[in-house]
DNA sequence: CGCTTTTCGCGAAATAATTATAGATTAAAG
DNA sequence: CTTTAATCTATAATTATTTCGCGAAAAGCG
């Protein structure tokens, strides 16, 4: 396979607890380590950590594992978090002031430049570092500060009219921390950060797991 | 096929958002909403919509589609959100703050019943109505209401620990919204909140579309 | 009433993702 | 220097998930 399909999302999906992994190990001054212990650390099957892996274009070396150093710069230039991703904030509450404070993000590329809200209290301070503006400076400084994409973290009456705002602007990305469904043109990309949905999954775990049991007592 | 297999996660995430456009239909007073409807609001196929859906139970009606009512009530039974979870919040930092906030965990059946932190100025006091206690009450209080589920949002550093003292107290599911694999008992289920991998699939959209941009202007 | 259209359900086909198998490579032990 | 065990790659097989194709049901309409 010389180009392996990189539209995985599964696998897009794991890189980020891999590099968690890997850049422990590098912490601990580790030159290699082996899809193996990756998959034990995450409770996987090592072959699919291999092939994930094999998505980054680096090869391992037998009996040893994979080059730590390589597959780190490897992973982030997969994912282009090696590049600046300039973002924005839209709705200072609690969960953007949380998001704004998320220490990860600036490892990954992102740098939330800007938040704006409507609370006249927050317009003008600055939260984690982050100045914040209000919603009608938005569109200039979208402009000024050469914005890539947009963390959208507004109430959500108001999430679809923001992200009319947002696409006017000319964001191309857009995070939606929302539970609306935006409708934007086909070219912006929306990506939504889905709270119910992980909820379902446990609610259904929980369950399977409570008529497990219930058999179990009652066999 | 009598019993569709329930364990089909993709399917389960997808529940909550139909869940969210049946409501607004029945808010709309519809009795029926079709299938074709749902995917074209949410952007996906009909013939999927149909199929999620009939792991409910409900049949739906040919050229009018399923009952509003029915469907929205087999939905919450499949979720067991129907019933009340009982769950505590450990962390009640800014997220936190912002998932007790989260009204729409209220309709889907979760109570959250009390937080747990380690800030004096927040022990003792109430957040969106839900009290705060000390870390070191948290073991008491999940006896005391008879609690089902924890929501971990502590910074990082602490996961682990929280995590052996939620399963030395008892608890056997945990949201972990922290970025830590948590290690524990098979038994006690986990579902990690990832951010990051929703960030890593968005970078990936942005770097595939900015390429096709590029070869587009090549040619 | 009979025709047309929409939508459903089922079984089958297609596609995507994971897991298994086989052979190759290399470090370390004997 | 040979053997052993761990790990890799590549390909094949399996399993999971999505999509298709078809026949049937029901509403709307002439």
């Amino acid at each position: 396979m010389q180009t392996p399909k990189v539209t995985n999302q599964p696998t897009i999906k794991r890189l980020p607890s891999y590099l968690h992994i890997i850049e422990s190990a590098q912490r601990e001054g580790k030159e290699y380590i082996s899809g193996t212990v990756i998959a034990e650390e995450l409770k996987l099957e090592p072959i699919q950590v291999r092939k994930d892996l094999a998505l980054t274009g680096i090869v391992g070396k037998p009996r040893i594992g994979f080059p730590v150093d390589e597959l780190i710069q490897a992973i982030y230039s997969f994912l282009e978090w090696d590049k600046e991703h300039r973002a924005i904030l839209i709705g200072a509450g609690n969960l953007g002031t949380a998001l704004m404070g998320y220490r990860e993000f600036n490892k990954r590329g992102m740098n939330i430049v800007a938040a704006f809200d409507l609370d006249k209290n927050k317009i003008g301070n600055s939260l984690h570092g982050t100045p914040v503006y209000s919603l009608g400076q938005m569109s200039e400084k979208i402009e000024e500060l050469e914005v890539d994409m947009a963390l959208l973290t507004v109430p959500s009456g108001h999430a679809q009219a923001v992200a009319d705002l947002l696409v006017r602007a000319g964001i191309r990305a857009i995070w939606n921390f929302t539970n609306v469904k935006l409708k934007v043109p086909e070219e912006v990309i929306v990506q939504k950060e889905d709270l119910s949905s992980g909820y379902a999954v446990l609610s259904v775990k929980m369950r399977l797991t409570n008529s497990q049991k219930a058999q179990a007592g009652a066999s």
